[in-house]
RNA sequence: GGGCGCGUAGCUCAGUGGGAGAGCGCUCGCUUCACACGCGAGAGGUCGCAGGUUCGAAACCCGCCGCGCCCA
């Protein structure tokens, strides 16, 4: 990193290429798959699309997991961290048609096999993005074992769920309700449907009643009559009850409609009466299979008007079926109401068509008996979320589960292990049966079948393969709120059913980073930041920081000050390791070597400080220990002890210490900022030989107990006050930043209450009085100690914490400011005394509050008092 | 309609029963022998509104208002 005298800060866009290229040649980032998963540490990356590029969900993730996964390595576990990309099957899809659009072809002209091909071949030329990106940021990903959801390996472990959950009766073919997307013309699942608020028209239109009159229904969809099979009013709807059992009359085709009782029929929605479509809706599909009722379809897999819909409106699309129906319907008088009506409707996330819900053939799973064990391992503690609200979403999901349709109708994914002859024959297996005339299944399952077996298919499963014993089950997994169902509840299920264990013990949902004016950040509101821009200005140390600095909630604005606190951050801690690197003793070994206070006091909050770190990532809160880290480096190290020992020699008990406090502080940092305090940790002195080169590959211990000093606490952060208070009346009193003050200090806070030995207010001259004249520029004299420059009456007093300074004559002092500030000061404690007056005068506080805190009410007071007396 | 979360300094957020905090921004002063991406000092808040519990509420409870997300 060159001469440290000549530069004063850290070049992240210099070191970080360099760092990473050591860090991947030491191999510290690829584990021997040797010991069992209890003593070894885990985590699964949630699989990035191939198809993608990092963005600040990835980058937020990848500061969490980093940060685990390098404390627990310095911790001295053997910790691996799965990397792999996930095939992403319409997200993939539409890339290469694109690409293929562009070169003047088609998916349909090229052929499904040649349009394989050249998957594979953009996946070799783009696929390898993201990963790159992770190594930008830092992450200690395992590089050297990456993983694909599409690899012949990973493919044989898909069909061995596959085969072994048909042989078990849970995957089935049937005729459901599907999402079905008509622009792409294959079912989606719900993740890739996106609810939008649309203006549409609600008609209310009028069945006849077979006994005569009629009952009104309300539809935003009158095209779907065509396949309507009942009316359905609320059991407990009175208006209605005497209907239930009779029939009405379908307009326009005739078909009477049995009238029937469900729960589900809102009575205050429209006029109470619902017609049932069960082809074409899903709550009425579902309320169709309660009844038994007949499923007709009338709209087709293009999105239009099936021959079912009759002569007169087959071919049409929809919208136009919606308006001829409707004139229809007026031209009958059936109809009796419009009325403009906003509601929420699904939309196809990859083409942007109206969901169309459609009945279709397609291969489902069947998900009760997984969702019970699901569920338990929940509740039992053998797999807990963060936070702990989110697992009561977890649980609602789990309740309320419903098939899952796997199939899907498109060229790129896991090819069904299905085969067919004829009508009825049907072959599941690895292999294709032998004979003549079979062919197999042309669709291939749901990318989310595939990625429910990422902790254990990407460990060699189903073979017995020494990495799935060493790091399944996973320890954590970190992943955003939006698939805590769609793929956390799904590799629970078959973590379980398939690997014999849960897949992770924790499961942490961090925070989503919207844009900073609070709207969700997206390529297409233009409202996304790319974390690799923010990297490129700031140093992914600073980014790492201000990410994790900011995630303390579910939702949280992107804040461009959090990383620039972040940059500060690691522009300190250079500075710091370069005043301590140019003023310590040659050859000396870092080393808790306290001889006096305010060594003891570092060392004290050091060990806090290190206890605090691993607390909070242990108990993921992230936004406190990276600010913690902050305090620490800012608030005690550089703002106070590096002051104080400037006044110092830095013999070998000195420099020992302020080199073993670096060390660890480095180490402390390390996994939020990794590079910074990769870069300076070489150039920290060691006396240790086995010391690993590498700072990704040093122990991180506790501070040991006996360091820890609450006298040294009190008393330095009683120096810390007096200082304070000597610096703003030295300010406000005009004094010369230069001058040196001379003064005189007294206890004036702790006559006649007992305090714990080391708490109460003292004034050593050989421990305190050192500190504050070198930190506020003062110069304490003995009393009567012989003539001087500061002898007579004090010119004034500052008072801090129990102490009083009387400020000695000096022609530095602006009088007239110097009395405003001491009038100031006696107003303010004055309210404080009133303040606690007051309270020790309440009956009430006095006998009701604990008496630790009436006690501590009465020092303050009697603190304040002193305090005042002595001004 | 149901569920969850949020409302604290100009901005972004900590604080969850006992003296209102941080970062950024702002004002003033500093080329102080690590750091001007810095140092020192300061100003700035009826803690959304209204009630209740309590000796004591920013925090706990109820209601209302506003914002966000999820589910239907």
């Amino acid at each position: 990193m060159g001469d440290l005298q000549s530069r004063t800060r850290y070049d992240p866009g210099e070191a970080e290429p360099r760092i990473i290229a050591r860090w991947l040649e030491s191999g510290l980032f690829h584990p021997e798959p040797v010991g069992s998963a209890d003593e070894n540490m885990s985590i699964a990356v949630p699989p990035p699309n191939v198809t993608g590029a990092l963005h600040m969900g990835h980058a937020l993730n990848g500061a969490i997991q980093d940060t685990i996964i390098r404390l627990a390595r310095m911790r001295g576990r053997r910790a691996k961290w799965i990397l792999g990309t996930d095939h992403a099957g319409i997200a993939t899809q539409r890339q290469v048609e694109k690409r293929l659009e562009a070169q003047g072809t088609s998916r349909e002209e090229v052929g499904r096999e040649r349009f394989a091909d050249a998957v594979w071949a953009w996946r070799k030329e783009f696929g390898g993005q993201i990963i790159e990106q992770f190594k930008r940021l830092g992450a200690s990903l395992d590089y050297a074992d990456e993983r694909f959801t599409m690899d012949a390996a990973y493919a044989r472990a898909v069909r061995e769920v596959f085969v072994t959950l048909h042989e078990q009766g849970l995957i089935y073919r049937d005729h459901r309700l599907v999402n079905w997307d008509p622009g792409l013309r294959t079912a989606v699942s719900d993740l890739e449907v996106q609810e939008r608020e649309t203006q549409d028209t609600l008609f209310h239109i009028a069945y006849p009643l077979a006994g005569g009159g009629e009952i009104v229904v309300a539809t935003v969809r009158p095209e779907t009559m065509l396949a309507d099979t009942a009316v359905a009013v609320n059991p407990h709807d009175e208006r209605y009850a005497h209907l239930v059992g009779s029939t009405a009359t379908l307009p326009l085709v005739g078909r009477e409609l049995p009238i029937i009782a469900d729960e589900h029929v809102k009575t205050d929605f429209g006029t109470g009466a619902l017609k049932i479509t069960p082809g074409h809706d899903p709550n009425d599909f579902e309320i169709g299979r309660r009844h038994g009722l007949e499923e007709l379809t009338v709209i087709g897999e293009d999105g239009c008007m099936t021959a079912q819909a009759g002569e007169r409106f087959a071919g049409l699309a929809v919208a136009e079926a919606q308006t001829a129906v409707v004139t229809a319907l007026r031209a009958q008088g059936a109809l009796r109401a419009e009325e403009p009506y906003l509601h929420v409707v699904p939309f196809s996330q990859r083409s942007g068509a109206r969901i169309e819900p459609l009945i279709s053939l397609q291969w489902f799973m069947r998900m009760e008996e997984l969702a019970g064990p699901a569920a338990d391992a929940v509740l039992d503690g053998r797999v807990r979320i963060h936070p702990e609200s989110q697992a009561r979403r977890y649980l609602a999901w789990l309740e309320e589960i419903r098939p899952w349709c796997v199939s899907r109708q498109l060229w790129w994914g896991h090819q069904l292990p299905v085969w067919y002859r004829g009508e009825d024959e049907v072959h599941v297996g690895h292999e294709p049966p032998e004979g003549e005339g079979w062919e197999r299944d042309p669709d291939v399952l749901d990318t989310w079948f595939s990625s429910a077996l990422w902790p254990f298919a990407t460990l060699g499963w189903p073979d017995d393969d020494p990495r799935l014993r060493a790091f399944y089950p996973t320890d954590v997994l970190s992943t955003a709120r939006d698939i805590l169902f769609l793929w956390v509840a799904r590799m629970v299920m078959m973590g379980l059913r398939f690997a014999g264990d849960v897949p992770f013990g924790d499961v942490y949902v961090h925070s989503v980073i919207q844009a900073p004016d609070g709207r969700r950040m997206s390529k297409s509101l233009g409202t996304g930041i790319d974390p690799l821009d923010e990297i490129e200005r700031d140093g992914a140390d600073a980014v790492r920081f201000g990410l994790l600095a900011m995630s303390s909630t579910q939702d949280v604005r992107y804040s461009a000050e959090k990383v620039g606190q972040g940059r500060a951050l690691a522009t300190k801690l250079f500075n710091a390791v370069r005043f301590v690197l140019l003023n310590v003793a040659p050859g000396v070994a870092p080393a808790p070597r306290p001889t006096v206070l305010e060594d003891r006091w570092i060392l004290s909050r050091l060990r806090a400080a290190k206890a605090g770190f691993v607390a909070q990532v242990d108990g993921f809160d992230f936004a406190k220990a990276a600010l913690g880290l902050y305090d620490f480096v800012y608030g005690e190290l550089c703002d106070w002890y590096l002051e104080f020992t400037k006044g110092r020699e830095f013999d070998e008990d000195l420099s020992a210490t302020v080199l073993h406090v670096v060390q660890e502080t480095l180490k402390l940092a390390h996994p939020i900022m990794p590079f910074v305090t990769e870069e300076l940790w070489e150039l920290v002195p060691t006396g240790d030989p086995t010391r690993p080169p590498l700072l990704a590959a040093a122990r991180i211990e506790p501070e040991a107990d006996a360091l820890a000093d609450p006298h040294a606490e009190v008393q330095v952060t009683r120096v810390i006050a007096v200082v304070t208070a000597l610096r703003r009346w030295r300010d406000e009193a005009g004094v010369r930043r230069g001058a040196v003050l001379h003064v005189r200090a007294e206890v004036v806070g702790a006559e006649g209450r007992d305090v714990p030995p080391g708490t109460g207010p003292t004034w050593s001259p050989d421990e305190l009085a050192p500190l504050v004249e070198r930190l506020a520029k003062v110069r304490f004299e003995g009393e009567g100690e012989g003539a001087g420059a500061g002898e007579g009456e004090p010119v004034a007093t500052v008072t801090a914490d129990g102490i009083a300074v009387d400020v000695l004559p000096t022609e530095e002092v602006d009088a007239g400011a110097a009395e405003r500030r001491v009038a100031a000061q006696r107003e303010a404690l004055g309210t404080e005394i009133a303040r606690a007056e007051g309270k020790l005068a309440n009956g009430g506080f006095v006998t009701k509050a604990p008496p630790a805190v009436v006690e501590a009410e009465h020092d303050k007071l009697a603190r304040l008092r002193a305090e005042l007396e002595a001004l």
